[in-house]
DNA sequence: CCAGACTTTT
């Protein structure tokens, strides 16, 4: 008996008094909870004949229980009624527990069965099917093919087979299957069909479903599932009009199982003829159905009909939230997600993992980081890290996101389980912080553990960071490994060699690759075109651009950026403002913060300082830091002092973080004298605990990449280094070379001066090179920021002292770089962007060229730079008079500076040797 | 009393 405290909390309605067993019964009904009900049925033991009415009053008890705790007090009042060794009732209580969703307790129940029938059996594999206990299922099985003495009948394969976890078990059960002289069940042949078609072997799932003599709507959903679990769209669709032709109508199942495939094969008609199937039918009022129909719409972008279903659905469940805040997260509005997820919650739904992967993916969106440790916190609470790889992997790639790397390298390190996607996460996360050589670690790192094989996701985060670096060789190697498995002719793998390519300076290897990758998206395109604007070759990218539009491929917001960024490099004024005009009036593209950024800059760096101002002033949208820096930029180009000081006070009230920016502003006044100032905006960003970027310069050899810092004297060869240093600074000052103190940004003494200028990065890995590359050939040098003036001059003189064709691209004085397609999901959403890296890249700087070849000369040089430098190479060369430097733009065709409208600044050259 | 087929994932 229960203990009378709980008998006396329940208080019966006063229609219990009644004997009746009727009424008793109605009142179990009405009142379908279980504990006036045990009471009831304790107090008032029901009469008539005791076998039919002690059946039916146990059904409706069963059915009663909705709670644990109430399946334990059912169980209770079984013991004490003795009626627990009842087979069928306590086979009932197994059941009862496994829908309740304790599997253990079913099994503590099943246990203390002493005599089980086959009905015991199926309960429990079913139970632990249902709850992804696969292993236990199947031990289960063979427990009670060998050691029950009981026959498996139609019904215990079904699950079963659900739980297989490898082909080899599966054709093991269809081997009992056989056996045992079930496969013509209608329910066992589809699950045979269902788990091959799981594992891949669609053809004998084809086969068992052919040779079936009778089917029913599961048997068609199961062969149908098959070809869509396995992205098959085209048969799943030939299948399901088999079953149409058959008079056989879709049921939610059907279209449930459908509907991912359309948004898989891209097919958006299908999608919304099966959705009209579902309003005609009224299929809506099933979840499964509309949870799937607003996932469809998310993947097509077409939040709007996502919204419309979501709303008009009566139940929504977990799976219906979680759905439209994962919808409004993918198609980048994490504002009107996080406002979903708050809803959630105030209804009373609990979040789940998959929830918190959507929360995550919020957060890195929205850049919160106080947020970020809280969704952290959230999912330690939880357990769900040792739940389930992905939570984990989401929030390394959170903390990646939101800037926080080192709380993403430490949750990586303290995940139970990695896979793939998890050193994907950090490789890209170090790469998307510009932390290229920790990058490349991290992958080294992961090549060392053997069970762990690069994917995609891998080839799209590392081929960055060595593109970023410059590391060519260890960027071809990978090519070489991409080569045997095809991927590199994947649109995104593809795209990042040729952007590695591209950015290493080999344009025509970028561009014979970039012909071989599918190019009907506009991510290839967008690659190309910025490796072209990058190396000053403004014209090959209006070509491209031109190409692109010929072979119906649509541009988007980021191809407009490089082409902004392109055309500001090779001083297409005209050009970038058309295209400005054309993005918005014929592609309908709303421009933002950065397009309005490369404008400026197109402006500003073309000397149309106060148009770029006059552009700021007229932008509907608030402007940011990028814009102003760009303003700023420019006047440190053109030496305005006084607009720049305007722009840095209006940059410092947006972002008073970013160092690059003083150091602009400071280098703005150290180039007039006014070294005050220079002091002033240095102490400035000292007492914002600001510290400079160190700069640095990397060189690649022998497939090891070695980072130089200014001054550094740390690396192995560094007395060799300052030796060639040393000799080489000799014969640059036998050759005329003068070093421009004025790129000293220190008030020092003249041999001071020289030796810091002598020990700059860039400086420190061109004598690397020289020492350690055979004589002749190429030297690459990558650099983070601007190349300093002097540099760039002494550097012309080595090459020539050295015979070396040296190469140096480099970046924005701010160190900022949107580095190319990092991480999977962003390329899928042809993210791909390479914002130019505003550069002054000379082929070949010394000024031997062969007959026919071209230099070309862009960015920040000025116009009188530029001029000086073909002077250079024309008298390096010794010119004729039949020698020619044939222009481009802006420059007269002969060198006569005279000639020249300052106003108009030219800022692309090219060459060309006539002999 | 027990069975199959279906939606959300980094």
């Amino acid at each position: 008996m229960p203990d009378s405290n709980q008998a006396n909390l329940i208080r019966l309605p006063p229609a219990c008094k009644c004997r009746h067993i009727s009424k008793f019964r109605l009142l179990l009904q009405a009142h379908c909870s279980l504990l006036p009900a045990v009471n009831s049925s304790l107090q008032f033991p029901p009469e008539g004949s005791e076998n039919e009415n002690k059946d039916i009053d146990f059904k409706i008890l069963f059915l009663s229980c909705s709670k644990v705790y109430r399946a334990k007090q059912l169980h209770a009042l079984l013991m004490v009624s003795g009626r627990a060794q009842d087979i069928f009732l306590s086979t009932r209580l197994v059941n009862l527990y496994a829908n309740l969703g304790d599997v253990s307790f079913a099994r503590n129940t099943f246990d203390q069965i002493p005599k089980k029938n086959i009905f015991t059996w199926n309960s429990m594999l079913s139970a632990y099917t249902r709850f992804g206990r696969f292993r236990e299922a199947v031990n289960c099985f063979y427990h009670l093919l060998l050691a029950s003495g009981l026959r498996p009948d139609s019904y215990t394969f079904p699950p079963v087979l659900k739980a297989c976890g490898n082909i080899v078990d599966g054709e093991k059960l269809h081997c009992w299957v056989l056996k045992l002289g079930f496969e013509w069940d209608v329910f066992v042949a589809a699950s045979l069909v269902h788990m091959y078609s799981r594992f891949g072997f669609l053809c004998i799932a084809r086969q068992l479903f052919n040779n079936m003599p009778v089917r029913d709507l599961g048997s068609w959903n199961a062969m149908i599932s098959g070809f869509c679990q396995n992205g098959n769209a085209a048969e799943a669709l030939d299948v399901l009009d088999e079953m149409r032709s058959e008079g056989v109508k879709m049921d939610p199942v059907t279209v449930a199982s459908l509907l991912p495939v359309c948004a898989l094969a891209d097919d958006i008609v299908i999608g919304m003829l099966i959705h009209l199937y579902v309003v005609k039918h009224g299929l809506e009022a099933d979840v499964f159905v509309s949870n799937a129909l607003i996932n469809m719409y998310a993947k097509f972008g077409i939040l709007g009909h996502a919204r419309r279903v979501f709303e008009q659905m009566e139940v929504r469940d977990l799976v219906s939230w979680n759905s439209i805040i994962a919808a409004y997260e993918q198609n980048d509005d994490p504002n009107t997600a996080l406002g979903l997820f708050k809803k959630m919650q105030l209804l009373g739904f609990r979040p789940d993992l998959l929830t918190a992967v959507s929360l995550a993916s919020i957060v890195s969106q929205l850049s919160d980081r106080q947020s970020s440790r809280c969704v952290h916190g959230f999912i330690v609470r939880r357990h769900w890290f040792v739940e389930d790889v992905v939570i984990g992997n989401a929030v390394v790639d959170m903390y990646a996101k939101v800037g926080a790397i080192d709380s993403s390298r430490t949750l990586f390190e303290e995940l139970p389980v990695k896979d793939v996607i998890s050193w994907n996460s950090l490789i890209t996360g170090y790469a998307q912080n510009g932390l290229a050589s920790e990058a490349i670690e991290v992958y080294q790192m992961m090549e060392e553990h053997r069970e762990i094989i690069p994917n995609q996701g891998t080839w799209v985060s590392i081929l960055p960071a060595y593109s970023h670096v410059g590391a060519l060789q260890q960027g071809m190697r990978i090519h070489g490994r991409l080569i045997k498995n095809c991927l590199y002719l994947d649109v995104f793998v593809g795209t990042c060699l040729v952007d590695l390519y591209g950015k290493c300076g080999r344009l025509d290897d970028a561009m014979s690759l970039f012909y071989q990758v599918p190019r009907t998206s506009s991510v290839p395109w967008n690659a190309i075109i910025s490796c072209h604007g990058i190396h000053g070759h403004g014209d090959q990218t209006l070509k491209l651009f031109n190409q692109m539009l010929d072979e119906g491929v649509k541009p988007d917001h980021v191809t407009f950026v490089s082409l902004l960024a392109a055309c500001s490099h090779s001083g297409l004024v005209d050009e970038g403002q058309r295209f400005f005009y054309v993005m918005q009036e014929k592609c309908g593209i709303t421009p933002s913060l950065k397009h309005y950024g490369s404008m400026v800059d197109l402006l500003g760096r073309a000397g149309r300082l106060e148009m770029a101002y006059d552009f700021i002033k007229n932008m509907p949208i608030q402007p940011d830091a990028s814009v102003w820096g760009a303003l700023l930029g420019a006047c440190r180009i053109h030496g305005n002092v006084e607009l720049g000081s305007f722009a840095s006070d209006r940059l410092f009230e947006v972002d008073s973080e970013n160092v690059g920016y003083y150091v602009l502003l400071s280098n703005i006044y150290a180039n007039v004298g006014k070294w005050e100032r220079v002091d002033k905006v240095r102490s400035l960003a000292r007492d914002r605990g600001l510290k400079k970027t160190p700069g640095w310069s990397s060189i690649e050899v022998n497939n090891k990449v070695d980072v130089f810092y200014t001054g550094n004297q740390t690396h192995p060869k560094c007395v060799e280094i300052y030796k060639e240093l040393k000799v080489l600074t000799a014969r640059m000052k036998s050759l005329g070379y003068i070093p421009d103190y004025s790129f000293v940004l220190q008030d020092v003494e003249d041999d001071e001066k020289e030796h810091i200028l002598m020990s700059h990065s860039e400086r420190l890995a061109i004598a690397f090179g020289i020492i350690s590359t055979p004589p002749k050939s190429t030297i690459r040098i990558f650099k983070n920021l601007r190349v300093c003036g002097d540099c760039h001059e002494a550097t012309k003189f080595i090459s020539r002292i050295a015979e070396r064709e040296i190469i140096v691209p480099h970046e924005d004085e701010t160190g900022k770089q949107v580095r190319g397609a990092v991480g999977i999901k962003n390329t899928c959403k042809s993210h791909f962007q390479t914002t130019a890296p505003k550069s002054c890249y000379m082929r070949p700087p010394g000024g031997i060229l062969a007959p026919g070849e071209s230099i070309i000369a862009t960015g920040n040089s000025t116009s009188l730079e530029l001029l000086y430098f073909a002077q250079q190479f024309v008298r390096g060369r010794q010119a004729r008079r039949n020698h020619y430097v044939r222009c481009t733009r802006g420059i007269p065709e002969s060198f006569d500076s005279q000639k020249i409208n300052p106003n108009q600044r030219p800022h692309a050259v090219s060459g060309e040797f006539r002999g």
